[in-house]
DNA sequence: AAGCTAGGTGTACGGTGTACGCTTGTCAAT
DNA sequence: ATTGACAAGCGTACACCGTACACCTAGCTT
């Protein structure tokens, strides 16, 4: 009864290709990319395919193997590293290609982050940033200490803890605008201090852009600096003191 | 039956003052220093406190103004503002001792990177910091790039994407380590350097210590050097160019 | 004594990931 | 042509989660 009302009322084991790992992925890149992170679940999903949700598992070990698909595929998106004289404009052109990519599917940081153990794309990814800056000629120590200190950048995000408040400032009802002057006069200040091109910002938010490429040139301007100074694996003091 | 015996066989009715928002909150810190984040929920949250799940409601809205509240119990642990006249160290100090809690309390740069919305303590926490440069004198846009920059690094964490493997990577068998040498030559290269005091260092691990040390001073230097050369909110082309 | 209220209880619902076994279309080998 | 293996989708079931809602009761106020 139930089988043969399944196998006859459904029709879904019509074609049997219908299914495929990729196209798990896709429609999980595209689900997510629609509705948001939280509409990941394998049921939501699943139900996106027209499919029960087990039949998911035959495509994809779990849901966090899945998610390391999605990662996958997202750093599939970045463009390739480039060869070229000057290391610090080859890091820099990859990484704003990365945070292209991450604008586009905003929910794959927060995916990156609660991921466990890094998937061979991912390790592949790094390996070349490595190798830029390797060919750049700086230390194989001080390239340990630059992929620390950009830590997630190189993926194209910052670990942005509350999204800068697109207007919701400016929407405040003006006795809470008020009180939240007196109580965070620093934050309220430097909140409201736009010093960038005007033109560029919708709205009371901050030029994100500016933002991002501000860190990392500072973070490669320091490196470069440092590299420059023929700068060794020496105690951390004489970084402190001499060359910056 | 069922209410009778819920009251004589718990006595658990017996003294009322026994929860407090505080208690649950010194708890919750408790069982997730002692068991890890994915052991709080509700239910084992009660459990460990010898009451029933919705029992916590009483004292808390939900999971959310919960987990909330764990971060504003750790955030009061960082040392408070130093005044001094070396903006700086002001600053670095109090960051470094963000990180000492943070390292007390693993699982909470987990939950701040979850939570929406920072608490009124998140915020006063921000204020102060940004006083900390204000006081040093620099511009009101410059702190407000600064602040971008450092990003989370404020609250004492770098986001480690994937955990620095402890021992793991010695621990693999060899044809692996090889394969691995073989596909990511600059991962491995890089991650078996350690340049620094080798003492200090357990096991393969890097010295964390010194690759957070080392980035912020990374930034905080190129940004003292920022403002020395009185940077202005110029276009970046500028800072790009003759400052760094 | 009567009633209010704060705080702990019990039940129940809808959601999650996923283990396990069944069915069924497809193809290979007999 | 028949059989059998096999891949893939299905259904059920379980444990866990957060939490809405209706209780009950201790202790205080009036």
């Amino acid at each position: 009864m139930a089988a043969s009302g399944g196998a006859a009322a459904s029709g879904g084991t019509a074609q049997r290709g219908q299914l495929s790992r990729e196209k798990v992925l896709r429609a999980a890149v595209a689900l997510a990319d629609h509705s948001g992170l939280e509409a990941i679940s394998m049921r939501k999903l699943a139900q996106a395919l027209g499919v029960v949700p087990m039949a998911l598992y035959k495509h994809v070990a779990n849901k966090d193997e899945l998610l390391a698909g999605l990662v996958d595929a997202v750093l599939a998106e970045i463009e390739p590293a480039q060869e070229g004289p000057d290391w610090v404009a080859n890091v820099r052109r990859r990484i704003l290609s990365a945070r292209a990519v991450m604008l586009r599917h905003p929910w794959a940081r927060r995916v990156m982050e609660a991921q466990a153990a890094p998937t061979p794309v991912v390790l592949a990814y790094m390996d070349s940033t490595i190798g830029m800056f390797l060919a750049g000629g700086l230390s194989v120590d001080l390239v340990h200490h630059v992929m620390h200190a950009l830590g997630s950048r190189i993926f194209g995000f910052t670990q942005e803890l509350y999204e800068t408040d697109p207007a919701s400032a400016s929407e405040l009802p003006p006795e809470a605008a008020a009180a939240m002057a007196a109580a965070f006069p620093g934050i309220v200040a430097v909140a409201s201090s736009r010093p960038h091109d005007p033109d560029s910002v919708v709205g009371s938010g901050c030029d994100d852009q500016f933002e991002f490429e501000f860190g990392i040139d500072l973070m490669l301007a320091g490196v470069e600096r440092l590299h420059r100074s023929g700068w060794r694996s020496a105690d951390h003091d004489r970084e402190a003191a001499s060359v910056l």
